[in-house]
DNA sequence: CGCTAACTTGAACGCCATCAATGCTTGTGG
DNA sequence: CCACAAGCATTGATGGCGTTCAAGTTAGCG
């Protein structure tokens, strides 16, 4: 419906292309689709908006459709109890509702106003079926997708608050790498205790951790939404934690 | 070299085809690609052995092979301090090496005796860019891959070491429900050391959550790789932890 | 059959969860 | 534009649980 296909409109998957040398190392993002691609997506895309705080698919539900976001952060999760595990944060150019069928495995709702293209399970399918460039772009970023859930995996193995914060302002910068150059501050769309429920710890905890950090001067924050690093290899050596082996 | 093509042999990739209706509800893993899939890549392929604790490949060493595994189990981890952070179990039918170009983004090693089959990136790369079929079939490796790694993270965010520890049996269950039908023992081929480096634990929180799950009556064991679960009930109330929540 | 590495067990400490109270901010309606 | 209300963030005190370090035991391998 609102779909106008002006010039190279249309859904966008960004990621670092493994294939291209210099990439891997200088974490270079870059929108993998052909102008062909989008266009071909764009066809059976519908460009969907989200409120802040708004819901865009349950845990369970019917999965009839992927995601692709344009602009804005969601986030996927899962219910623990009656509090909840954020399972990852989804960025423009990020895909979702793809590694579940049937029904969704996670629930996920927007962190701040979104607008996503929403494409139908079935053309996606057939599109995956024919066009092998298309499908050689979503391996990457399901690649993509993969390590990261794992880099999760590996800042919740450390049992340090710090290091589980520090780790997540690491991961978060990284996300916004895509046009932001260093020095910059770090933006945190989320609030405390969705930060809290993806780092495993309590609000409490990231609260003092925040403060913490502060406090000894690594990084700063007047806004509740912006940290800035100020003492980059002392947030290092806490990020990598443990991490702090030889090469 | 060592690759003979008798029948349908070849590189196989086992995984819950979730385009089969009722395959994701009972869990049904099935080999994905066909005869002729696998003919290609066992053209390229070629039979590999590791002993017991043999390193496959090291975190950072140039990534130019993928791995298939045909029987054993392999340890993906990376480096923690003077200890290691282990990111996932590798059973037969599983694929890796591909998550990470240029240099691989972890280091694996065996947990038992391992035979794989090892396929030059190139190969790989060639085939994946003209096959769309073995492409679909690489993303709903990963895609699965994905939701494991999700999994694991979700096991992570618990802080009771228990229900870490039932997640993770519950976990390592599912991955050899290939064959084996319920009731039978769960089989754990690494030592509790690589279990602990899994569930982010030290091996002395791991023994006593072991011994806490037996005293319980909820487990058995005699042997320290072989495991049942005799109450069933209060074995999922703790899996599930704070996941005792309504439909 | 003996050695070595891995597992278990114990005691003390530290860190985060918990619960509760206070302070701030965001959004709403007057 | 201001006042109020509701949610979110912070802060404090206490207790439980896992880490740590170390000693003792078992298991696995030559």
């Amino acid at each position: 419906m609102a779909t106008e296909t002006k010039g190279a409109a249309g859904p966008a998957i960004y990621a670092v292309h493994p294939w291209v040398p210099g990439n891997a190392e200088k974490g270079i993002r870059q929108q993998l689709l052909g102008d062909d691609e989008r266009a071909l997506l764009a066809k059976v895309a519908q460009i969907t908006r989200f409120n802040k705080g708004e819901q865009i698919y349950d845990q369970g539900s019917n999965a009839d459709a992927v995601f692709n976001i344009i602009s804005g952060v969601a986030i996927a999760y899962r219910a623990l109890g009656k509090s909840e595990h954020v399972i990852a944060f989804l960025y423009p150019g990020d895909l979702f509702g793809l590694t579940e069928e049937g029904h969704y495995a996670n629930a996920t709702r927007a962190a701040t106003p979104v607008v996503a293209y929403k494409m139908p399970l079935r053309a996606v399918r057939r599109i995956l079926n024919n066009r092998a460039d298309v499908d050689v772009d979503v391996i990457i970023k399901l690649c993509e997708e993969l390590r990261e859930a794992q880099r999760h995996a590996f800042l919740l193995a450390h049992n340090s608050a710090m290091s589980r914060l520090a780790m997540f302002l690491d991961l978060q910068e990284r996300l916004q790498t895509l046009s932001e150059d260093t020095e910059s501050e770090i933006y945190i769309p989320m609030d405390r205790s969705t930060v809290a429920a993806y780092i495993g710890l309590t609000p409490a905890a990231v609260s003092r951790a925040f403060r913490s950090l502060i406090s000894k001067k690594i990084i700063s924050s007047h806004d509740l939404h912006h940290v800035k690093i100020i003492d980059r290899d002392a947030f290092n050596s806490i990020a990598d934690a443990d991490n702090t082996a030889g090469p």
